[in-house]
DNA sequence: GTCTATAAACAGATAGAC
DNA sequence: GTCTATCTGTTTATAGAC
């Protein structure tokens, strides 16, 4: 069962839905005019009333696709690992996968800022965001961490964790025009993800401390 | 020496700029109107243009400004610490500091969501931003880890460590809204900011390792 | 479903009185 | 320096042909 349940969409109103993505994502939803985003996505602009309502519903529907997309990536497909170990590798895997997604891979470079935008607008797409993304994700890695290490998933202690987690991880998205200039990269591509993935994954297991048995 | 040169605003000029930071933070660049800042500021539309040459502008003297107030706020007065112990108690302090004014202060709350944006939108502001603000208070944070672990300052491991510090604070303001409904908090404010600073302090002491003598 | 044309509201900038 | 009134272009939404 995923958390999201309206269909993938196609065409004209998957064309439209990348268009906001990518634009909002980059310019934020007042910046982006119904004719630049009708335009990217090569139709006209009263198909965005027709297949949304209006700029508000394109806004929605972004929102609603970034979180099946989000979670496709984030939640793996398995059951629960049943042991402290099997949970520590799950979360090695998960943090590598997600480094590699939001920091160098190509999608995210507008997703992360529509989404980080729309946290801190508070509009309509904010239940989209937390019912479809943040509250499976944050949830699952809740579990595993809890299985790790031995506390309980929902005390305050492993939640705020897994949060200061996901805010490392997403810094190096949202601040990658600082980040590059600092460490004077010419972009973050994979090579430069591997070398942030380096780090978080010793980050983690610093946070979460020695193994059980060690 | 401060990394800002102009004079701190007075007036309408800082009035404006008040309301810039505030309405830019919240609705971004684009979408707040000449009109709403001005209304925002209790003055005319004209004194935009007056004072800064249009709204683009106003948006340059909001960085400066901002980068101006943070500058205050993280970078300690006082000289570099000699010692490692020194070096990471200075980062203890520093870290409840930066945890209080961006996760709970007042001012954060339009200032952090002003700044990832210009971030993520790459305008103008950005290189006030990145010399004003990234720059010298990264550049320092280095020193003090380096200082702390032994490390040279100026390696991609520590650069890469301060980054994902700062990203672990930052993402408790611009992430607020998700964080108080997964956490169950009415606000963060002075309560809960202490549970985070707790939490971050946790982590420093473990990224940080254990002392030279012990 | 797709498109052009247009309407009605809104934007930022500015002229000119005070 | 401050303000009102206005100019010019752009915005979203929609009516109606195809």
């Amino acid at each position: 069962m995923t958390a999201t349940t309206t269909p993938a969409p196609e065409g004209t109103r998957l064309a439209l839905i990348e268009a906001g993505i990518a634009l909002f994502g980059q310019q934020g939803f007042a910046g982006a005019s119904t004719r630049a985003l009708s335009a990217h996505a090569k139709t006209n602009i009263a198909s965005i009333a027709y297949h949304f309502g209006g700029k508000e519903g394109l806004r929605l529907a972004c929102a609603e696709e970034i979180a099946r997309r989000i979670q496709g990536v984030f939640l793996t497909p398995g059951p629960m690992p049943s042991t402290a170990d099997e949970a520590r590798a799950t979360l090695h895997i998960l943090l590598d996968r997600m480094v590699a997604y939001v920091v160098s891979g190509k999608q995210a470079g507008a997703m992360v800022p529509f989404i980080l935008r729309e946290l801190t607008e508070g509009g309509n797409a904010l239940d989209v965001i937390y019912d479809h993304l943040v509250a499976p994700v944050h949830g699952r890695l809740c579990e595993l961490w809890a299985l790790a290490t031995g506390s309980p998933a929902d005390s305050e202690t492993v939640k705020l964790t897994v949060f200061s987690l996901i805010g490392q991880i997403v810094y190096f998205r949202i601040g990658a025009r600082v980040v590059v200039r600092r460490m004077d990269w010419p972009v973050i591509g994979p090579a430069e993800a591997k070398a942030i993935s380096a780090l978080l994954t010793g980050n983690l297991d610093r946070l979460l401390g020695p193994t059980r048995r060690g």
